[in-house]
DNA sequence: CGCTCTCTTGAACTAGGTCAAATCCGGTGG
DNA sequence: CCACCGGATTTGACCTAGTTCAAGAGAGCG
């Protein structure tokens, strides 16, 4: 059930067998959630986290014109609303982008964690941190680079965090999502993705059709976005 | 000295005498840096964290082509490289925009106190979670709101932030920047930046003018950016 | 088989960028 | 006190990346 969490995490620092058990037990509950559900709504108090084990998720906020700008895509064994625990509810809602399986992590399990588990608690913290590194990548992404230069740049993004939980290689990834989806983390229309995707598979870079992306050339993938995977931290260090 | 990080932590949560203390002595050193100082390379190992004193620094990334974007900007009681603790080293590089103080505090410290003052663990991870909401909101401007209303959100953005910690009330604040940093924040160029401050100011609704920014209309400046304060977390719980 | 959601494509439009030339203005040296 | 310097601001003319609107074409599915 945790599996994609301990990969993630273990490819940034060691985790115990016996920290996989305690985080593994903190978990009071499975469930499935279907397309297009609201798994957590911004401004509502919370008293516990999702864990992503199966599908994909995304953070985003609606604005008052109707359009939607989504913050974040997650992925298999990522915690969608870990940072829910500091900030007791989130500026944000988060939405199953496809038919979902997660796992509930009550808050007083987590708070239990920084008492008396001070290295999963900077583990924890770290995930958290991941989260807003990719943060930081989308506003630079959005303030900087072209729309072509940006929509590469995320593709490279998933290749590597799905790479890590062992759902991409250097071929390409299945992606489920709708152009319009990709567009909403991308700050543009779903027309000009759409465009841009034409000219991506014309140039024999990357494309994206029936849900999967085929990296055609991966070095000039990464050269058009100026994309280096430094951002996700994926290296083994005492955290 | 940490009085601004205090004003900052107790507008969101009670912070005890005692544990004030320890966060004051877990300082190392008190520095001062110079405009345009690179207090924080990207990619370099770290072991300590900045604590923001006075001044105002920012978070950026290059890109290849020479331009800039700047992903957080920072104000006095901020840690500007608190996440370099769970992550080792960071992803972008933190520079002093005027002439600043800066606090130093060693990781070796926070590492001790994850391990014996887990509230007081709890609020520094509480920290790095408003710089990743900040991060999101950014990511929603640049998205999704025009030239405009993002600058207009960032001003209200400051006015919160420097608020809180007793720089801004609600007539203003004074903002040490030139036009081109905040163009760098808003995605854009700085001269397309000027030609909206024009407008703004023609419109009565704020301006930016000697280093101050002046609200003459608060209400209408929060409309026109669609601006709430709730992903500032101003607001006091246990955390 | 028909429906609905997604993807494609074209044509016209606009927010914001680019380039370049003033102008302003605080600080310095005389 | 004044002239000068260099960065910061301002303005104009032109350009383009990406948007908007609208209409078809697929394509999965009950």
């Amino acid at each position: 059930m945790i599996d994609q969490m301990l990969m993630k995490l273990r490819a940034r620092d060691d985790v115990s067998e016996q920290e996989a058990l305690i985080l593994q037990s903190s978990i009071s509950e499975i469930r499935t959630v279907v397309t297009d559900e609201v798994v957590v709504r911004a401004g509502v108090d919370l008293t516990k986290c999702t864990l992503l084990v199966q599908g994909f998720m995304c953070r985003y906020k609606d604005l008052a014109n109707g359009e939607r700008q989504i913050s974040e895509l997650h992925v298999p064994g990522d915690f969608v609303d870990l940072h829910s625990f500091p900030l007791k509810k989130l500026d944000h809602s988060v939405l199953a982008l496809v038919p979902c399986k997660i796992a509930i992590v009550p808050h007083e399990r987590v708070l239990q964690m920084t008492r008396d588990h001070p290295h999963l608690t900077r583990l924890l913290w770290f995930a958290t941190m991941l989260d807003a590194a990719i943060h930081r990548e989308w506003v630079v992404s959005l303030g900087r680079r072209t729309a072509i230069a940006r929509l590469v740049h995320l593709l490279c993004e998933l290749q590597v965090r799905l790479g890590v939980v062992g759902m991409a290689d250097a071929t390409g990834y299945d992606l489920p999502l709708t152009q319009q989806d990709l567009a909403e983390c991308l700050g543009m229309t779903g027309v000009h993705l759409n465009r841009i995707l034409g000219t991506l598979k014309a140039d024999a870079v990357v494309s994206f059709q029936g849900r999967r992306v085929r990296f055609h050339d991966v070095e000039r993938a990464r050269a058009i976005a100026e994309f280096t995977p430094d951002y996700l931290f994926v290296e083994k260090r005492q955290r």
